[in-house]
Parts: C-alpha cells; structure tokens; sequence
DNA sequence: GCTGTTGGTTCAATGACCGAACCGACGATG
DNA sequence: CATCGTCGGTTCGGTCATTGAACCAACAGC
C-alpha cells in the first residue's frame, strides 16, 4: 500500500490500519519481532525477505512508530529493530489472524501460547482460563506445537524451537 | 500475494491467513460485507476498487469459500457475495485490526459497536460489558461513530449511515 | 593484506495494480 | 422495434511494486 491513493478516503479504521500494515511482509516481519527476532540478518534468513524489501519496510515500521532502531553495539555499529508500545498493541489482531488461520485453514496447531505464570494454554482473546485475566504480551510463553518441524534448515527457526517467552530475544547459537 | 512464494514455507498460520486475505484491498472487500455489501457495484463504488481487481478478489475470495456467489434473481441474472462462516470467523480480526487502527492511529471513533440485545457497546473483544458474554456476529449491531462524516458522497456510505445488524444486507436508497 | 560478517544499496526483469474502454444480457422507454 | 440505461463483468496499455542477484562499506580477526 503506502499508495494512500484510495484507503486514505475510506474513512475507516481497518483501512488506516492496512495503510500502515498492509504491506507484503510487513506482518511477518512484526510476528517475528514478537518471537525475539531483531537483527536484519535474522529476518533476512528466518523470512526468506528480499533484501531491499526488508529495509524498506523496516525503515516504514520504523518511521510510523510500530518499532524502533537500536544501537546495541559500536564498532562495528549494530543495531536492532524492536517493537514499541504501538507495535506490542498489535499483538491482539496477530492471535486472532492466527487462531483463524490454524482453525480455517491450516487444521494444525504450530505453536502453542502459554500463560508465563501458571502454564495454562491461552485462548485466542489471550486470555488465561486459569487465572481469568487478560495476559500482557511480557507473560505470554512460545513454544513449538505439535504440527512444527523438529530441524528446520535456518537457524533462527532452529532457536525458535526452545521454549521462550515473547519479545525476549532470540538466541542463535553458533553452527 | 497468491504467489506461494515463499509464504508457503512459514509454517505459521499467520503466513498461511495472509496467503489468502493478505493482498491489497482484500480485508476491505470483507469488511464491506460484514457491513452487508453484498453487490458487486455497490463494492465497486463503496472501495473505489478497479473492476478488474474486484473480480480477482471476489473469485479468490470464493474459491478459497470464504464468501459465496449466489443468485439472487433469475432475468436477468444477477448474483450478490455473502461471507461463508469462514468468512464470519474473521471478525475478530477485523475488530482487533479496527480497533488497533483507532486506538494508535486515528483516534476518532468512527462507527460504533453495540450488542443488539441490550445496546451496550462492545469491547474490542467482542465482549459485552453488561451481558458478560461474546456476542456473536449476528447480534451486533453498527452505527455510526462521532467521527463519521454525515453526508458522504457515495450512496453506499450513505446507506451505512443508518444503524444496521452486521451481515444484513444494505439498503440503497433510490437517488 | 586478506577474509568473513553485518547491514545495507542499486539495478534489470517480472509481476501486480490502475483506469479507461469495451461488451453482453436484459428491462424500460418511446 | 430501436434506443437507452443498468449490472456485472473482461481486455488492454501504462505504471508501480517486488524480486533476486550483484555490489558496496565498515569493521574484526588472522
């Protein structure tokens, strides 16, 4: 998108939400933000993103406020892309797109959340039906459903396969 | 997208939900007929979509069974698209996309969400504060929002601008 | 000095999208 | 019965976005 030619006169929230998001790519890349990934090569590799394209959508992401560049090292310079508040609030419309995903199409679960706290599997308002609350993005415990590959061939889909919690970053160990 | 490129490769469900209502203009032709667009002309004028692209979308949209063509009236032929209960599972994506979008973006109220039963608004999950229940799909009902513009230029805008159950079909008013 | 890693940019080719024009079936009008 | 208007499309040339490969720069380590 980023056209603005006609969802900019829809006068609707979805649309200003598509203008921003809409993208090719752009949800992959913030799905894989809430699995920890942050480096342009670890997003490069895990997507399959050409390369233009990743820098061109980070670069949006970035300018709209729904994640930030960090620099995490000097000399070499590095830096990591993370979500901010903005982007972390789009984690509601993510569970949702994939709980109708795994129910409507795919008919297998590839990664189950969990409540960080007390373990119960969550359902698809994020809510823990243990505890009766909604629970924050910072509690919410990824790990590998049964439907997932056991060795992926990238490395960053193999350091996905340990249980982590979301947004913590991922760890790629070494070949 | 529909090229399978290298969504097919995610083995997430999220890729596998974009690969079918990831393309351009695609979650707006859906949205349009929760709010009960049924027509091909009146989606043509409503999105301001290119007629060879509405045809794409409704044909994609339809083999995949998330809407339905269905023959209204015989002489001459006419058919209208109504969503599928697969296409009825995607509204809390919608609403967690929409209420993304106002709550980061616009800021504006734009339409309202109310539980038919009681006229108590919604929350974003589709919850009703005062019946404590999800409220299905067909018990909801949209009016206009404080933000929503009061004379808008196409006749289905116009339409829509009349409190309505989501799902029944809008009604065209003659010039 | 050479090589490898990270994080990019540039470029030609392909594919998707756009807007305008056209078309066929039919009803209504005169 | 000729013409006009509506509805639901298809076709077509031009433009814009995406792709994949190549290139580049900064730096670390050997």
């Amino acid at each position: 998108m980023a056209l603005g030619k006609d969802y900019a006169t829809q006068e609707c929230s979805i649309a200003s939400a598509l203008e921003v998001i809409g993208e090719r790519w752009t949800l992959l890349v913030i799905r894989d933000a809430f699995y920890g990934v942050r480096r342009y090569n670890d997003f490069l590799v895990h997507l399959g993103i050409p390369r233009a394209v990743l820098s061109a959508r980070l670069r949006a992401l970035t300018e709209q406020g729904i994640m930030e560049k960090r620099r995490y090292q000097e000399s070499p310079p590095r830096d990591e892309y993370v979500l901010t508040d903005r982007g972390i609030a789009l984690w509601p419309t993510m569970r949702a797109l994939g709980a109708w995903g795994r129910e409507q199409l795919t008919q297998v679960q590839l990664r189950v959340f969990r409540h960080a706290d007390c373990g119960t599997e969550l359902g698809s308002y994020n809510e823990c039906p243990a505890c009766g609350t909604i629970v924050p993005v910072s509690d919410v415990e990824v790990l590998p459903g049964p439907g997932l590959s056991r060795d992926p061939a990238d490395p960053v889909s193999r350091a996905l396969l340990k249980p982590k919690r979301l947004l913590q970053p991922v760890v790629i160990d070494p070949v």
